[in-house]
DNA sequence: CCAAAAAGATACTATTCAGTCTCTTTTAAT
DNA sequence: ATTAAAAGAGACTGAATAGTATCTTTTTGG
Protein backbone atom coordinates (compact mmCIF):
# COMPACT_ATOMS: atom_id res chain seq x y z
CA UNK A 1 0.00 0.00 0.00
CA UNK A 2 1.04 3.28 -1.03
CA UNK A 3 2.10 5.60 2.17
CA UNK A 4 -0.27 8.51 0.76
CA UNK A 5 -3.31 5.90 1.44
CA UNK A 6 -2.07 5.49 4.86
CA UNK A 7 -2.12 9.14 6.01
CA UNK A 8 -5.36 9.41 4.27
CA UNK A 9 -6.66 6.56 6.54
CA UNK A 10 -5.39 7.55 9.85
CA UNK A 11 -6.39 11.68 8.84
CA UNK A 12 -9.59 9.82 8.34
CA UNK A 13 -9.31 8.40 11.69
CA UNK A 14 -8.15 11.28 13.99
CA UNK A 15 -10.85 13.58 12.39
CA UNK A 16 -13.87 11.80 12.27
CA UNK A 17 -13.03 11.42 16.39
CA UNK A 18 -12.71 14.92 16.84
CA UNK A 19 -15.76 15.91 14.38
CA UNK A 20 -18.00 13.87 16.73
CA UNK A 21 -16.97 15.13 19.60
CA UNK A 22 -16.56 19.08 18.81
CA UNK A 23 -18.93 19.49 16.08
CA UNK A 24 -18.08 19.65 12.34
CA UNK A 25 -18.83 23.31 11.72
CA UNK A 26 -16.58 24.19 15.29
CA UNK A 27 -13.78 21.95 14.55
CA UNK A 28 -10.97 23.56 12.33
CA UNK A 29 -8.17 22.48 9.90
CA UNK A 30 -6.41 23.55 12.52
CA UNK A 31 -7.92 21.60 14.90
CA UNK A 32 -7.03 18.72 13.08
CA UNK A 33 -3.56 19.60 11.75
CA UNK A 34 -3.09 19.39 15.41
CA UNK A 35 -3.92 16.02 16.28
CA UNK A 36 -2.89 14.28 12.88
CA UNK A 37 1.12 16.14 13.32
CA UNK A 38 0.46 16.43 9.52
CA UNK A 39 0.37 19.84 7.92
CA UNK A 40 -1.67 21.95 5.84
CA UNK A 41 -0.22 20.72 2.75
CA UNK A 42 -0.16 17.44 4.16
CA UNK A 43 -4.07 17.38 4.57
CA UNK A 44 -5.18 19.41 1.53
CA UNK A 45 -3.29 16.79 -0.80
CA UNK A 46 -5.76 14.14 0.58
CA UNK A 47 -8.84 16.06 0.52
CA UNK A 48 -10.33 19.13 -1.85
CA UNK A 49 -11.49 21.05 1.18
CA UNK A 50 -13.07 20.51 4.48
CA UNK A 51 -16.28 19.45 3.21
CA UNK A 52 -14.91 16.27 1.60
CA UNK A 53 -13.09 15.40 4.85
CA UNK A 54 -16.69 15.74 6.75
CA UNK A 55 -18.13 13.80 4.43
CA UNK A 56 -15.54 11.25 4.43
CA UNK A 57 -15.53 11.49 8.33
CA UNK A 58 -18.82 11.38 9.03
CA UNK A 59 -19.30 7.94 6.92
CA UNK A 60 -16.47 6.26 8.56
CA UNK A 61 -17.87 7.19 11.91
CA UNK A 62 -21.17 5.53 11.00
CA UNK A 63 -19.74 2.71 9.15
CA UNK A 64 -17.95 1.91 12.60
CA UNK A 65 -21.08 2.14 14.62
CA UNK A 66 -22.84 -0.06 12.04
CA UNK A 67 -20.65 -2.74 12.35
CA UNK A 68 -20.29 -2.53 16.00
CA UNK A 69 -24.85 -2.73 16.38
CA UNK A 70 -24.43 -5.44 13.81
CA UNK A 71 -22.17 -7.86 15.19
CA UNK A 72 -23.95 -7.49 18.48
CA UNK A 73 -27.26 -8.00 16.55
CA UNK A 74 -25.66 -11.02 14.90
CA UNK A 75 -24.79 -12.98 17.40
CA UNK A 76 -28.52 -13.74 18.75
CA UNK A 77 -31.38 -15.76 17.17
CA UNK A 78 -34.54 -14.54 18.30
CA UNK A 79 -35.81 -11.12 18.18
CA UNK A 80 -36.23 -10.23 21.69
CA UNK A 81 -32.66 -10.90 22.05
CA UNK A 82 -31.80 -9.05 19.12
CA UNK A 83 -33.59 -6.19 20.48
CA UNK A 84 -31.79 -6.25 23.56
CA UNK A 85 -28.56 -6.52 21.94
CA UNK A 86 -29.00 -3.73 19.86
CA UNK A 87 -30.28 -1.63 23.16
CA UNK A 88 -27.29 -2.78 24.73
CA UNK A 89 -24.69 -2.41 21.98
CA UNK A 90 -26.02 1.10 20.98
CA UNK A 91 -25.65 2.84 24.91
CA UNK A 92 -22.04 1.56 24.89
CA UNK A 93 -21.55 4.63 23.06
CA UNK A 94 -21.78 6.04 26.32
CA UNK A 95 -18.51 4.52 27.46
CA UNK A 96 -16.65 5.78 24.24
CA UNK A 97 -17.28 1.69 22.01
CA UNK A 98 -17.19 1.64 19.44
CA UNK A 99 -16.27 5.16 18.86
CA UNK A 100 -15.71 8.45 21.47
CA UNK A 101 -18.31 11.33 21.01
CA UNK A 102 -21.82 10.11 21.17
CA UNK A 103 -24.19 8.75 17.87
CA UNK A 104 -22.33 10.19 15.27
CA UNK A 105 -25.50 10.26 13.28
CA UNK A 106 -27.62 11.94 15.76
CA UNK A 107 -24.77 14.41 16.78
CA UNK A 108 -24.60 15.51 12.80
CA UNK A 109 -28.36 15.50 12.45
CA UNK A 110 -28.62 18.41 15.23
CA UNK A 111 -26.01 20.53 13.90
CA UNK A 112 -26.68 20.15 10.32
CA UNK A 113 -30.68 20.15 10.09
CA UNK A 114 -31.34 23.72 9.75
CA UNK A 115 -28.34 24.73 7.23
CA UNK A 116 -29.44 24.85 3.81
CA UNK A 117 -26.86 23.88 1.20
CA UNK A 118 -25.74 20.68 3.26
CA UNK A 119 -23.69 17.86 1.53
CA UNK A 120 -24.33 15.98 4.72
CA UNK A 121 -27.65 15.63 4.89
CA UNK A 122 -28.64 12.80 2.50
CA UNK A 123 -25.87 11.10 4.78
CA UNK A 124 -27.48 11.60 7.53
CA UNK A 125 -30.51 10.78 6.84
CA UNK A 126 -29.62 7.02 4.88
CA UNK A 127 -27.15 6.23 7.98
CA UNK A 128 -30.32 7.01 10.39
CA UNK A 129 -33.29 4.98 8.10
CA UNK A 130 -30.32 1.81 7.71
CA UNK A 131 -30.54 1.37 11.66
CA UNK A 132 -34.57 2.46 11.54
CA UNK A 133 -34.56 0.18 9.25
CA UNK A 134 -32.85 -3.23 11.05
CA UNK A 135 -35.34 -2.93 13.90
CA UNK A 136 -38.30 -2.54 11.80
CA UNK A 137 -36.60 -5.90 10.30
CA UNK A 138 -36.02 -7.85 13.81
CA UNK A 139 -39.56 -6.71 14.58
CA UNK A 140 -41.26 -8.00 11.86
CA UNK A 141 -39.48 -11.17 12.01
CA UNK A 142 -40.19 -10.93 15.29
CA UNK A 143 -44.07 -11.14 14.85
CA UNK A 144 -44.03 -13.80 11.95
CA UNK A 145 -42.13 -16.18 14.39
CA UNK A 146 -45.01 -15.36 17.47
CA UNK A 147 -41.89 -14.06 19.36
CA UNK A 148 -43.37 -10.18 19.56
CA UNK A 149 -47.28 -9.64 19.05
CA UNK A 150 -49.51 -9.33 16.46
CA UNK A 151 -50.48 -6.00 17.19
CA UNK A 152 -46.63 -4.39 17.40
CA UNK A 153 -46.00 -1.59 14.72
CA UNK A 154 -42.68 -2.46 13.68
CA UNK A 155 -41.98 0.85 12.39
CA UNK A 156 -43.57 2.70 15.59
CA UNK A 157 -41.57 0.53 17.62
CA UNK A 158 -38.56 1.41 15.83
CA UNK A 159 -38.87 5.50 16.58
CA UNK A 160 -39.59 4.67 19.75
CA UNK A 161 -36.18 2.87 20.37
CA UNK A 162 -33.94 4.97 18.24
CA UNK A 163 -35.59 8.15 20.54
CA UNK A 164 -35.43 6.76 23.75
CA UNK A 165 -31.54 5.30 22.91
CA UNK A 166 -30.51 8.91 20.82
CA UNK A 167 -32.04 10.96 23.95
CA UNK A 168 -30.89 8.72 26.52
CA UNK A 169 -27.48 8.92 25.19
CA UNK A 170 -27.25 12.79 25.65
CA UNK A 171 -28.85 12.82 28.50
CA UNK A 172 -26.00 10.54 30.24
CA UNK A 173 -23.55 12.70 28.72
CA UNK A 174 -24.93 15.62 29.99
CA UNK A 175 -25.17 14.21 33.34
CA UNK A 176 -22.05 12.74 33.09
CA UNK A 177 -23.36 9.36 34.86
CA UNK A 178 -23.06 6.49 33.87
CA UNK A 179 -26.40 5.49 35.83
CA UNK A 180 -28.33 7.05 32.98
CA UNK A 181 -27.72 4.62 30.85
CA UNK A 182 -28.56 1.97 33.12
CA UNK A 183 -32.17 3.47 33.75
CA UNK A 184 -32.71 3.84 29.95
CA UNK A 185 -31.79 0.09 29.10
CA UNK A 186 -33.57 -1.50 31.92
CA UNK A 187 -36.82 0.37 30.70
CA UNK A 188 -36.06 -0.64 27.37
CA UNK A 189 -35.90 -4.27 28.34
CA UNK A 190 -39.35 -3.96 29.93
CA UNK A 191 -40.62 -2.23 27.00
CA UNK A 192 -39.31 -5.06 24.83
CA UNK A 193 -41.07 -7.65 26.76
CA UNK A 194 -43.84 -6.69 27.05
CA UNK A 195 -44.28 -6.56 23.35
CA UNK A 196 -43.40 -10.27 23.61
CA UNK A 197 -46.02 -12.82 23.20
CA UNK A 198 -46.43 -14.35 26.55
CA UNK A 199 -45.58 -17.88 26.08
CA UNK A 200 -42.15 -19.08 26.25
CA UNK B 1 -39.87 52.15 30.42
CA UNK B 2 -36.21 53.49 28.69
CA UNK B 3 -35.61 53.13 25.19
CA UNK B 4 -32.92 51.13 25.58
CA UNK B 5 -34.02 48.40 27.91
CA UNK B 6 -36.60 48.09 24.94
CA UNK B 7 -33.83 47.19 22.35
CA UNK B 8 -32.19 44.86 24.80
CA UNK B 9 -35.18 42.83 25.28
CA UNK B 10 -35.79 42.88 21.67
CA UNK B 11 -31.82 41.74 20.95
CA UNK B 12 -32.59 38.96 23.52
CA UNK B 13 -35.44 37.91 21.86
CA UNK B 14 -34.05 37.58 18.52
CA UNK B 15 -31.59 36.14 19.20
CA UNK B 16 -32.60 33.58 21.26
CA UNK B 17 -34.61 31.98 18.02
CA UNK B 18 -31.23 32.35 16.06
CA UNK B 19 -28.80 30.93 18.76
CA UNK B 20 -31.59 27.98 19.16
CA UNK B 21 -32.28 27.36 15.35
CA UNK B 22 -28.47 27.74 14.21
CA UNK B 23 -26.27 26.75 17.31
CA UNK B 24 -24.51 29.32 19.62
CA UNK B 25 -21.24 28.69 18.38
CA UNK B 26 -22.21 29.03 14.51
CA UNK B 27 -24.47 31.77 15.21
CA UNK B 28 -22.20 35.15 14.60
CA UNK B 29 -22.60 38.08 15.77
CA UNK B 30 -23.22 39.50 11.98
CA UNK B 31 -25.93 36.70 11.89
CA UNK B 32 -27.96 38.90 15.12
CA UNK B 33 -27.05 42.33 13.28
CA UNK B 34 -28.97 41.47 10.36
CA UNK B 35 -31.59 40.00 12.17
CA UNK B 36 -32.38 42.89 14.65
CA UNK B 37 -31.03 45.60 11.99
CA UNK B 38 -28.85 47.31 15.07
CA UNK B 39 -25.21 47.69 14.23
CA UNK B 40 -22.61 46.47 16.21
CA UNK B 41 -22.29 49.60 18.21
CA UNK B 42 -26.19 48.98 19.74
CA UNK B 43 -25.51 45.71 20.57
CA UNK B 44 -22.64 45.81 22.13
CA UNK B 45 -23.90 48.79 24.46
CA UNK B 46 -25.78 46.35 25.98
CA UNK B 47 -24.08 43.29 26.30
CA UNK B 48 -20.38 43.23 27.49
CA UNK B 49 -19.56 40.20 24.98
CA UNK B 50 -21.37 37.32 22.70
CA UNK B 51 -20.62 34.99 25.75
CA UNK B 52 -23.28 37.54 27.92
CA UNK B 53 -25.56 37.48 25.06
CA UNK B 54 -25.77 33.71 24.64
CA UNK B 55 -26.29 33.44 28.35
CA UNK B 56 -28.98 35.45 28.53
CA UNK B 57 -30.76 34.27 25.36
CA UNK B 58 -30.49 30.42 26.54
CA UNK B 59 -31.93 31.76 29.52
CA UNK B 60 -34.72 33.47 27.86
CA UNK B 61 -35.29 30.31 25.89
CA UNK B 62 -35.45 28.44 28.64
CA UNK B 63 -38.12 30.29 30.35
CA UNK B 64 -40.38 30.87 27.64
CA UNK B 65 -40.30 26.64 27.00
CA UNK B 66 -40.73 25.44 30.94
CA UNK B 67 -43.94 28.50 31.74
CA UNK B 68 -45.28 26.76 28.24
CA UNK B 69 -44.84 23.23 29.94
CA UNK B 70 -45.92 24.64 33.65
CA UNK B 71 -49.19 25.96 32.15
CA UNK B 72 -50.02 23.12 30.24
CA UNK B 73 -49.33 21.04 33.31
CA UNK B 74 -51.04 23.26 35.47
CA UNK B 75 -54.40 22.65 33.52
CA UNK B 76 -54.95 19.22 35.27
CA UNK B 77 -55.75 17.72 38.24
CA UNK B 78 -53.93 14.23 38.54
CA UNK B 79 -50.76 12.86 37.61
CA UNK B 80 -51.88 10.92 34.67
CA UNK B 81 -52.86 13.70 33.03
CA UNK B 82 -50.51 16.08 34.17
CA UNK B 83 -47.98 13.50 32.41
CA UNK B 84 -49.72 13.20 29.47
CA UNK B 85 -50.27 17.18 29.11
CA UNK B 86 -46.45 17.63 30.08
CA UNK B 87 -45.35 15.08 27.11
CA UNK B 88 -47.84 16.83 24.46
CA UNK B 89 -46.61 20.09 25.08
CA UNK B 90 -43.16 19.45 25.00
CA UNK B 91 -43.61 17.35 21.93
CA UNK B 92 -45.08 21.28 20.30
CA UNK B 93 -42.66 22.34 20.26
CA UNK B 94 -41.91 20.64 16.92
CA UNK B 95 -44.22 23.02 15.57
CA UNK B 96 -42.11 25.85 17.04
CA UNK B 97 -44.50 26.07 19.80
CA UNK B 98 -43.76 28.23 21.64
CA UNK B 99 -40.14 28.05 20.53
CA UNK B 100 -38.55 27.64 16.85
CA UNK B 101 -35.52 25.46 16.70
CA UNK B 102 -36.77 22.58 19.33
CA UNK B 103 -35.60 21.91 22.99
CA UNK B 104 -33.00 24.83 23.85
CA UNK B 105 -31.64 22.71 27.02
CA UNK B 106 -31.08 19.68 24.83
CA UNK B 107 -29.67 21.93 22.15
CA UNK B 108 -27.22 23.93 24.20
CA UNK B 109 -26.34 20.74 26.10
CA UNK B 110 -25.22 18.74 23.10
CA UNK B 111 -23.49 21.47 21.17
CA UNK B 112 -21.46 22.31 24.41
CA UNK B 113 -20.73 19.56 26.52
CA UNK B 114 -16.95 18.55 25.33
CA UNK B 115 -16.17 22.28 25.32
CA UNK B 116 -14.42 23.34 28.50
CA UNK B 117 -14.40 26.57 29.89
CA UNK B 118 -18.08 26.48 29.35
CA UNK B 119 -20.11 29.07 30.82
CA UNK B 120 -23.44 27.63 29.16
CA UNK B 121 -22.81 24.36 31.11
CA UNK B 122 -24.53 25.24 34.41
CA UNK B 123 -27.59 26.81 33.25
CA UNK B 124 -27.83 23.82 30.93
CA UNK B 125 -27.89 21.48 33.75
CA UNK B 126 -29.75 23.40 36.20
CA UNK B 127 -32.75 23.95 33.74
CA UNK B 128 -32.74 20.30 32.52
CA UNK B 129 -32.76 19.21 36.47
CA UNK B 130 -35.86 21.45 36.95
CA UNK B 131 -37.55 19.72 33.87
CA UNK B 132 -36.47 16.77 35.40
CA UNK B 133 -37.78 17.36 39.22
CA UNK B 134 -40.98 18.69 38.03
CA UNK B 135 -41.66 15.46 36.52
CA UNK B 136 -40.41 13.23 39.79
CA UNK B 137 -42.81 15.35 41.92
CA UNK B 138 -45.55 14.64 39.26
CA UNK B 139 -44.80 11.28 39.59
CA UNK B 140 -44.26 11.04 43.46
CA UNK B 141 -47.61 12.86 44.42
CA UNK B 142 -49.12 10.00 42.08
CA UNK B 143 -47.80 7.08 43.43
CA UNK B 144 -48.89 8.67 47.14
CA UNK B 145 -52.33 9.16 45.72
CA UNK B 146 -52.37 5.79 44.60
CA UNK B 147 -53.06 7.14 40.71
CA UNK B 148 -49.59 5.11 39.96
CA UNK B 149 -48.28 1.87 41.13
CA UNK B 150 -46.28 1.99 44.31
CA UNK B 151 -43.50 -0.05 41.98
CA UNK B 152 -42.84 2.82 40.11
CA UNK B 153 -39.24 4.49 39.97
CA UNK B 154 -40.05 8.51 39.81
CA UNK B 155 -36.63 9.37 38.90
CA UNK B 156 -36.28 6.66 36.50
CA UNK B 157 -39.79 7.71 34.69
CA UNK B 158 -38.96 10.81 34.21
CA UNK B 159 -35.72 10.29 32.78
CA UNK B 160 -37.19 7.57 30.42
CA UNK B 161 -39.63 10.20 29.53
CA UNK B 162 -37.34 13.19 29.49
CA UNK B 163 -34.96 11.04 27.15
CA UNK B 164 -37.90 9.61 24.66
CA UNK B 165 -39.18 13.13 23.84
CA UNK B 166 -36.38 14.72 23.61
CA UNK B 167 -35.20 11.78 20.82
CA UNK B 168 -38.60 11.87 19.47
CA UNK B 169 -38.19 15.53 18.54
CA UNK B 170 -34.47 15.24 17.23
CA UNK B 171 -35.67 12.48 15.12
CA UNK B 172 -38.78 14.28 14.08
CA UNK B 173 -37.07 17.23 12.69
CA UNK B 174 -34.48 14.77 10.89
CA UNK B 175 -37.11 13.56 8.75
CA UNK B 176 -39.15 16.68 9.15
CA UNK B 177 -42.24 14.63 9.41
CA UNK B 178 -45.05 15.45 12.28
CA UNK B 179 -46.44 11.83 12.20
CA UNK B 180 -43.39 10.80 14.30
CA UNK B 181 -44.30 13.16 17.37
CA UNK B 182 -47.20 11.16 16.80
CA UNK B 183 -45.66 8.02 17.65
CA UNK B 184 -43.87 9.12 20.43
CA UNK B 185 -46.65 10.85 22.01
CA UNK B 186 -48.60 7.82 21.42
CA UNK B 187 -46.04 5.77 22.94
CA UNK B 188 -45.82 7.33 25.61
CA UNK B 189 -49.02 7.47 26.70
CA UNK B 190 -49.58 3.92 26.59
CA UNK B 191 -46.15 3.86 29.12
CA UNK B 192 -48.17 6.25 31.11
CA UNK B 193 -51.44 3.91 31.53
CA UNK B 194 -48.86 1.42 32.34
CA UNK B 195 -47.79 2.50 35.34
CA UNK B 196 -51.24 4.03 36.51
CA UNK B 197 -52.98 1.72 38.62
CA UNK B 198 -55.77 -0.40 37.32
CA UNK B 199 -58.67 0.85 39.34
CA UNK B 200 -60.00 4.00 38.00
C1' DC C 1 21.27 3.58 -6.84
C1' DC C 2 18.76 6.98 -9.47
C1' DA C 3 15.24 9.59 -11.31
C1' DA C 4 10.50 10.53 -11.46
C1' DA C 5 6.53 10.86 -8.85
C1' DA C 6 4.30 11.25 -4.63
C1' DA C 7 3.91 13.30 -0.25
C1' DG C 8 4.31 16.89 2.79
C1' DA C 9 5.93 21.53 4.94
C1' DT C 10 5.45 26.31 5.11
C1' DA C 11 4.56 30.84 3.82
C1' DC C 12 1.01 33.21 1.87
C1' DT C 13 -3.92 34.91 0.54
C1' DA C 14 -8.60 36.81 1.28
C1' DT C 15 -12.34 36.60 4.35
C1' DT C 16 -14.74 36.45 8.58
C1' DC C 17 -14.66 36.58 13.36
C1' DA C 18 -15.37 39.07 18.08
C1' DG C 19 -14.59 43.13 20.03
C1' DT C 20 -13.17 48.44 20.45
C1' DC C 21 -13.27 53.28 19.66
C1' DT C 22 -15.01 57.48 18.24
C1' DC C 23 -18.36 60.12 16.54
C1' DT C 24 -23.35 61.22 15.65
C1' DT C 25 -28.08 61.02 16.74
C1' DT C 26 -31.83 60.48 19.73
C1' DT C 27 -34.04 60.57 24.07
C1' DA C 28 -35.73 62.66 28.16
C1' DA C 29 -35.53 65.63 32.27
C1' DT C 30 -35.66 70.41 33.49
C1' DA D 1 -36.33 74.79 24.17
C1' DT D 2 -31.94 73.46 26.15
C1' DT D 3 -28.74 70.39 27.42
C1' DA D 4 -26.77 66.47 29.42
C1' DA D 5 -27.09 61.67 29.15
C1' DA D 6 -28.29 57.62 26.72
C1' DA D 7 -28.38 55.04 22.53
C1' DG D 8 -26.65 53.77 18.35
C1' DA D 9 -23.82 53.87 13.81
C1' DG D 10 -19.91 52.56 11.55
C1' DA D 11 -15.01 52.40 10.76
C1' DC D 12 -11.37 50.10 12.75
C1' DT D 13 -8.29 46.25 15.14
C1' DG D 14 -6.03 41.77 15.60
C1' DA D 15 -6.80 37.05 15.61
C1' DA D 16 -8.60 33.01 13.38
C1' DT D 17 -10.74 31.03 9.45
C1' DA D 18 -10.47 27.98 4.90
C1' DG D 19 -7.85 27.45 1.19
C1' DT D 20 -3.59 28.06 -2.30
C1' DA D 21 0.95 28.07 -4.26
C1' DT D 22 5.55 26.97 -4.10
C1' DC D 23 9.18 24.68 -2.48
C1' DT D 24 11.50 20.56 -0.14
C1' DT D 25 11.63 15.92 1.29
C1' DT D 26 10.48 11.22 0.95
C1' DT D 27 9.01 7.29 -1.34
C1' DT D 28 9.06 3.96 -4.89
C1' DG D 29 9.68 1.52 -9.33
C1' DG D 30 13.21 0.37 -12.57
Amino acid sequence: MRKGELTRRNIILKSATIFNKKGYMTTSMNNIIQETNIQKGGIYRHFKDKEQLMVESFQFSTEIMQNHLQASVLQHENATDRLIAFVEAFLELSIGEPIVGGCPIFNAAIEMDDLEGNTLLPSINEAMDIMINWLVKIIEDGISNQELKQSVKPYDTAIYIVSTLEGGLVLDRLKNDGQLTKIISNNLKQYISMIATERQ
